[in-house]
DNA sequence: TGACATATATGCAAATTAGATATATGCGGT
DNA sequence: ACCGCATATATCTAATTTGCATATATGTCA
């Protein structure tokens, strides 16, 4: 077949074709450390495992459109980060049919992921444990409020790995640290995030003057309040240019 | 619908389902620039407009599967760096039917390279312009032999921007541009690739020092023969540890 | 044999980063 | 009212990295 009316001779119709998914990775920081909203399947194939919430793309839907639906109908937001993630096609990821999924990250404020367990109960927060240092990558393990392990459905425990590999990526290069804070933060709160992400402790003074002279933190000019010590200015992201 | 069933409670064939593709940036370094292999398109939609080589996956077939087998028919090659780049789901980026493309980054060497043009005369190899700097991201224009600015068919302009964008980013923390060199290489060769990709010079002696404190460059005690000047060392690509 | 073009090595200043230390500040207890 | 506490913020120094210039080495060709 020639490659030039490669589209054009190719009939679709008359091959099956896979269907369509997409899967979040509901991601927050609890406690300082990462943690991912999961849904327990009912039924089989791997009933009783946890899952990622998921759901297929519709044929007029855009695939971030799916992605917001979802995140819209299974935690009840509105708006989150949202970015595509990976998709996952391996033949046979789900026993039942051939479904190809595109794997979404969804960054959620503490506030957020709090708000999405209150609207959902069904959603079961759980701590996300990185076994390995810096951008190795690797399998991670995934524990229950009761600190159990959790097996996860199908691949779902590739698309966390590949979203924890992912979000250390990004995280000194790009702002998704901020989506993961509220509108007004502190200097200490945005390490805390870092380290929660990182597995690992920074440098105080370093880390400050490494954000402030970036130029996407704006001081308020207000403080927190409530602590039994000194208070921290609040800041807030303002993106540098055109974004 | 309850989350927990919803993949049960749900009938995926009683939907219609988009048909999903893999199209592939077959991207080499001609002339020290970046340069994609492009097919031309014969018929509606987009006639005459050159494309990325693609197919449709099949049902048993996983995504990374297609994209070699794309890869082989296509460009007659057996092997080369092949990694997922992002996957193209916007509703109408084809006009005659929903297809879903998960696009697909193949990176060969400049001999790999003109071995496709060999096998495939239909390709057309055209240089990229990147009008950006740093990794800005946006989109870069498409030059014919000719040096004439090609307008791609369908969305495949947005698919090599996002590929030059992913290259700069990964060049210096990854090992892309190994994959873009034969097997034995001169520091100069390397320092051409990356200077080609990220569209600047850069400082020879901190560039090497860096390669070479890496520990990711072997000698081989061998140098490269021909040249009318003082031959430089060959070396080879070596991962570190466990890759 | 010597000019040439490039490889390779070395040296130093500038910039960045890590780490330690000093000072500031609000709160709570006495 | 005052002092200790825990943390924020500022400052300083050493170590590391990077940029750039310069010196030396080496094969080809006239």
């Amino acid at each position: 077949m020639n490659e030039t009316d490669f589209l054009n001779d190719y009939d679709p119709s008359a091959f099956q074709r896979p269907s369509v998914a997409v899967d979040l990775v509901l991601l927050g920081i609890r406690d300082n450390r990462p943690a991912v909203l999961l849904v327990k399947r009912g039924q089989l194939p791997h009933a009783g495992r946890w899952a990622l919430p998921g759901g297929f793309v519709g044929i007029d839907e855009s695939l971030d459109a799916a992605a917001a639906r979802v995140l819209r109908d299974k935690a009840g937001m509105a708006e989150a980060h949202l970015e595509q993630l990976y998709t996952f096609g391996a033949v046979a990821r789900d026993r039942r049919m051939r479904i190809i999924s595109i794997a979404y990250l969804a960054l959620l404020t503490e506030q957020a992921f709090d708000a999405a367990l209150g609207a959902m109960p069904a959603l079961l927060p759980a701590a996300i444990q990185v076994p390995w240092s810096g951008e190795t990558g690797g399998p991670v393990n995934v524990l229950s409020p009761e600190n159990e392990t959790l097996a996860l459905a199908f691949d779902h425990a590739d698309i966390l790995a590949m979203a924890m590999l992912r979000l250390r990526g990004k995280l000194d290069y790009s702002d998704v640290a901020f989506a993961l804070l509220p509108e007004l933060f502190t200097l200490r709160q945005l390490q805390d995030v870092h380290e929660a992400i990182l597995g690992t402790s920074l440098n105080k003074p370093a880390f400050r003057r490494r954000q402030l002279d970036r130029g996407w933190l704006k001081a308020t000019g207000a403080y927190e309040t409530g602590a039994a010590f000194r208070p921290a200015e609040l800041y807030r992201f303002q993106p540098s240019t055109a974004d």
